[in-house]
DNA sequence: AGTTCTTTACGAACAGTGTTCGTTATGATA
DNA sequence: TATCATAACGAACACTGTTCGTAAAGAACT
């Protein structure tokens, strides 16, 4: 209609232009959300990216919830778990869980989307079953490497996730907090007050207080409060 | 200008309205959280609920972060913590916390919101001090004690959150998934595959789930894994 | 070859979003 | 009564996810 003899010349620089695939949109995406987070892996912008429009991806797509999905799995594909013959069933937990944070965190974008996205991938399923295996290994009950492992996996993600968080807000803003706490009012908040080192230490120790909640979490885990509860 | 002789008559059922402020502007904002959840409570949307322009919020709220903090802090008002007299420390650690849990989990948008915003309020400060104050008590030392505030908060608020989040996606896709899990091969996942009952039982009876949470944080907190690590 | 049919591509539009700007109205003070 | 800071707000900007209708390209079949 409008233009209805147009010449159909490539609009692009790069002669030919690599077809659409859901691969290719994953792989531009994760590129996307590596360099700039969620907000930058928007489908306008990964269609911008492919030097096409946003309606072509939902040829491969549902929307954009399951893209986030297949980027989360993508992502996870850089998770590399310890070999399961060496080591102890604790330094093969501890090994894989610290695999798992370290990617969160250098890729805080995948932090991010962990959080807003049910895992469902192959990756995902093989580090629950790996650290399902070393709590089993390590003497826990059904019960408890179940749960355990769910709780470990919240802990891990909720930590990289939270770091995050902090440091996308500007450093003015992040400092006035600490004040805030350090100032805190000493007769309504005594402890706030004397502890506020200590409440703000893990922000600049990060791999030592993550240590720290990893083996407050399998002790506890270990002691099974289910079966023997001490009221 | 353009209408320069228009009726200058209230575009409003109700004859005087209420002025704006600040106090107004987040009780609204809380309203429709309550109701909408945090995808509900968007300056036009409030705006359109006050009867007026998004840009006249501008006035009293710098944006939607701060309006965010300013819900935060009006929805923890309605949190209620345990008489500092009586009981246990551990009944009031236990106490608070659930009182906490059982907030988030009735009002999910106060979930929502509380993992995108860092809480500077006072009702905030309050609860942290008051489980300073418990662990503290129990015995625990200053680092312990100010890391497994943090920690039992983390656990509260990601369970909270992930609670919610589960139950935004349709009943379908979730039962899509625990049959993935009971489905899982179990030749690859042989563990996930026998233990998924357990992995998903935290989804029916979550105060259980929530309170072995608890007690696993607790017991681990008081081994101290600090001072004295066991390799 | 010509015709049909399915898949892929994509421009335009819809209904939202946060935020800013410039202008108007209001109420208190001088 | 005149002045002036503040409050209110319409319009616009630059975004967002998603849908729809259409156009092109290929494959399959007559």
């Amino acid at each position: 209609m409008k233009n209805s003899n147009r010449v159909i010349v490539s609009r692009r620089d790069r002669p030919a232009k690599e077809p659409l695939s859901r691969e290719l949109i994953v792989q531009t995406a994760y590129e996307l959300l590596k360099e700039q987070g969620m907000k930058g892996m928007s489908m306008r912008k990964i269609a911008k990216e492919l030097d096409t429009g946003p309606s072509s991806l939902y040829v491969y797509v549902n929307n954009l919830e399951d893209l986030n999905s297949y980027v989360q799995d993508f992502g996870l594909g850089c998770l590399i778990l310890p070999d399961a013959e060496n080591g102890s069933w604790k330094e093969r937990l501890f090994g894989a869980l610290t695999a798992y944070f370290l990617l969160l965190v250098e890729q805080p974008g995948l932090a991010e989307i962990s959080f807003s996205t049910i895992p469902k991938g192959d990756k995902y399923m093989e580090l629950i079953e790996y650290i399902l295996a070393a709590l089993l290994e390590g003497g826990a009950g059904s019960k408890s490497a179940a749960w355990g492992t769910d709780l470990m996996l919240l802990y891990v993600t909720s930590l990289a996730y939270e770091k995050h968080s902090w440091k996308k807000h500007d450093a003015a803003k992040l400092s006035d907090i600490k004040q805030a706490f350090s100032n805190a009012d000493s007769v309504r908040f005594p402890f706030i007050h004397s502890l506020s080192e200590e409440l703000f230490s893990g922000d600049t120790v990060v791999m030592e207080r993550f240590r720290w909640g990893l083996e407050v979490l399998l002790q506890g885990i270990k002691l099974d409060p289910i079966n023997n509860r001490q009221t």
